[in-house]
DNA sequence: TAGATAAGAAACCTTTTGGTTTCATAATGT
DNA sequence: ACATTATGAAACCAAAAGGTTTCTTATCTA
């Protein structure tokens, strides 16, 4: 199964697990022994930070290593930055626009200004 | 009530949402138009985005303009930063530790190299 | 080899989510 | 004044989320 990475990072135990192995890898139970949630709960999150590819569980011999993965961080940058440009057009669109009306009226030497973009 | 901006943007529809606003302030319905799910249930979405500061409804005639407030979205920015911080640091340990294990031998000035874990 | 340990799976429970339909209310336009 | 329109609220529902306890299955280790 595959999922959303804006869902996995939606639940606060979650973000706290990607904190705690960030800074070095961890097995599950040691992960868990850092909660007051069941083991069994712990490996819930785990499962579904692995589903949305932000944890990878790497066996080694009876444990599983949880690595982070925080390069599919990206794609919540990302979101954010392409949400960023749609909101910032449109205070350049009203820049523009404030310009224009405020623009002084001038000799006709060119008959008009355009193509300034950004 | 206030609510977690990371669960705010778990949702997809809520999402959109926030893109489809971004560009410009929209009433309800005219954010609900978009969809096929019905206007109550895009209001819902609009509620928790509210409740969650990623948005706000602002009341004009009887219609209400939903307006981003994209400020929100550092907190997301924030957190993401802070935990590529730990997760660099990480590196920046190993760095060391390889650095300090390729140190060429000196001279006995100082008697022994400790204190080395892991 | 037997007992302990680490983790996955299963069954179950409660609360939250995301949706619906229906009803109420407050501005607007005719 | 009256019908229309925009929205909010309520009651309800199915599915998902987050949790529990119990049971299996590997893998160590004494």
């Amino acid at each position: 199964m595959t999922r959303d990475v804006f869902q996995g990072l939606a639940d606060p135990t979650r973000r706290e697990i990607l904190n705690m192995i960030a800074h070095k890898s961890l097995n599950v139970n040691s992960v868990a022994s850092n909660f007051d949630v069941s083991r069994t709960a712990i490996y819930k999150h785990l499962k579904i930070l692995s589903e949305c590819g932000l944890v990878v569980l790497q066996q080694q011999g009876r444990e599983r290593y949880c690595e982070a993965r925080p390069e599919k961080l990206n794609e919540v940058t990302d979101w954010v930055e392409q949400y960023r440009q749609i909101w910032t057009k449109r205070f350049d669109a009203l820049d523009e626009y404030l310009k224009k009306i405020q623009e002084p009226k001038k000799t006709n030497l060119k008959p008009k200004k355009h193509g300034r973009k950004k």
